[in-house]
DNA sequence: GTGGTCTAGACCACC
DNA sequence: GTGGTCTAGACCACA
């Protein structure tokens, strides 16, 4: 996995389990891979794997059964999509809307990209 | 003026300053306020205000006049419009359609979303 | 059973057999459960019970008979009162005091709240 | 400053500057010292002092103005009282009754050690 | 100067 | 085996 440098490691790493818990490919109650595993697969130093799994647990994302492991929360979907949600309509619409607003883009520009962009996509 | 914590401070006062242009409030050859009273006026170190300039002058957007102080150059608007353009076509849309798409917002929603913010902003 | 994070698991059982002692649910001479069957009662690891039988036998207040299993020692309850109460007012209780000065908590504020959770209890 | 080893050590520097804000040393609005000075001041690692001022932080204690340092919030001690009587009241006085039941201590003893414990304090 | 991140490696308690 | 804490030291962006 590459790494871009504006984000931590550690919360991009956090950033990928959750979507692999929204994809399904770690369904609730599932255990997640020890820190050790992990820290390799992602070639980065176990502590930052720790920290990772420390902010996702403090999200209820995912429980620590202690000796055991980390596993996955049963409502942990749930719990992403409303954090991430309410995170896009608080922090990035706003900014987001001043820009386009700076830039003169009017709704229908914004509505014509969107389409452009799904178009883009379906093919 | 309040700053967020995810941008430099220097960045964020240079956006600032920017937007004064782009609304006309800071006119093509208009001399800039000095970093002394633009330091006061946002509460920050000079040493940032300098840091902010210096990007400015980078861009082309001010110029400075030796023992004089910083002047807006001729076509800043347009410098800034171009940039900020395509820096949100390249870097900041992209990355919100892939988040809309996680957040399972259809395009329906996102125009009813900015129909929304529209009616708000003009009340 | 519910187990908390502060203490570890191997205590929280040892505290609870030797609670059921003091209740006398296992009245001294009695044989204890096999490590077997209370790892499942408990949902833990068997090691994690040969761990808490082991602190107990420690502590006197289970004897190993080989090949049979364990029994409640002839006075498990006076020995589990008297190691409490010293550990509660050597250990907990100027803690505790400390915590309350801290909270400007007053002694009458205290007996209320004993009062109070007296008042609960009996209900 | 010695530290027990029950609890972690960012934990008891944590507890040592919340308990200096309600002393009135560290008044809301001051600055508190640098990761580097206090890390040298208690003898350990400035990352551990780092994850002591970002538990603080995150509790709304103390404040982090980008480059400069982190400073007390203005309702700090009100904070931190709030935060450690709740604390005591749901995890730590249940336990505490539960405890006094066992060992078959009545309220009337327990108020008697009150007694006892106020007229040390005061001598 | 400030805090923030990451690595490497050690040691620990717990299951 | 698991996670949790701490240390030492490097590198970074920011003011």
């Amino acid at each position: 996995m590459e790494f871009q440098s504006t984000k931590g490691i550690f919360q991009q790493i956090a950033d990928n389990i959750s979507h692999r818990i929204l994809e399904g490919k770690l369904p609730p109650g599932e255990r997640v891979p020890s820190v050790r595993d992990l820290a390799s697969e992602f070639e980065v130093n176990r502590n930052t794997l720790l920290r990772t799994y420390s902010i996702l647990e403090e999200s209820g994302i995912i429980i620590n059964k202690r000796g055991i492991g980390f596993f996955v929360a049963e409502n942990a979907p749930e719990m992403i999509l409303a954090a991430e949600k309410s995170f896009f309509f608080e922090n990035e619409l706003p900014g987001l809307m001043q820009k386009a607003k700076i830039l003169k883009l009017t709704n229908a520009d914004l509505i014509d990209l969107l389409n452009l962009l799904n178009e883009n996509e379906n093919k």
